[in-house]
DNA sequence: CACGCATATACCCTGCAAAGTATACATTGA
DNA sequence: TCAATGTATACTTTGCAGGGTATATGCGTG
């Protein structure tokens, strides 16, 4: 599941689907790579689950299936809860050093303090 | 960076490190890998800035850096919006159904819906 | 200082995944 | 029926990532 979404061109024909379904010459056409390599990658996309295929005449349309993104998100739920912790944890302590430490920093080492923001 | 978490033992290191820091040997042992191997693959972590460590005498902690998996989280936004608004979708699509035929339901295993794909 | 523990790195080997090219298959329309 | 279009697959080649083994490096301790 994870091996899928490391390749780039899967990971553009994915975002290519979010927005709509599209025809194997569409996807081959936008993303300019050659359409073997797209078929390809489609197959591996369906059988991983990530899309599915309709038959329109000599076309076939491809749309993304959610469960194996949505089986992503959640692996990533942990960590969530890890950085979210940790930047209330940073944002406590800077507002401790800023009003125990107003005019001296030390700076060490990497005290070089990154934009806080989430 | 997907790449990166594409390895299954580097998952593993991850999750482990969610929890706390932890050093070569207690990541070695719970993990049951060989040494050289979690040095490996921590090397690939730091430098891919998804941990960092910091030296305690022999030992080396490694602990969690959230920038990369933040922006994985972040790459998965589009898909969670497409998700949600399929299951909208649905939802709305079954209210309908729900109250255009609401005396006829079997009653046996009531409003159980035949699993509808998400 | 020499030894032992903890960790990192060098080296070789293997497997596999992706690209490219060519070709097969299927459907439509004349 | 044939040609054209659209898509899938077969085959080969190549690069690289990961494992295993051995060894190097660093740091405490007797």
């Amino acid at each position: 599941m994870f091996d899928i979404i490391a390749e780039p061109n899967r990971r553009a024909i994915l975002s290519l689907l979010v927005s709509s379904q599209q025809s194997v010459g569409e996807i081959e056409r936008q993303l300019r790579m050659p359409q073997p390599t797209v078929s390809k990658h489609l197959r591996v996309l369906r059988e991983a689950g990530f899309v599915e295929s309709t038959v329109d005449a000599q076309r076939r349309l491809y749309r993304l299936k959610p469960e194996p993104l949505q089986e992503i998100d959640a692996w990533l739920a942990p960590f969530r809860r890890f950085w979210s912790a940790h930047v209330d944890a940073l944002e406590r302590h800077l507002d401790r050093m800023d009003q125990s430490t107003p005019t001296k920093r030390k700076d060490k080492e990497k005290t070089t303090r990154p934009k806080p923001r989430t």
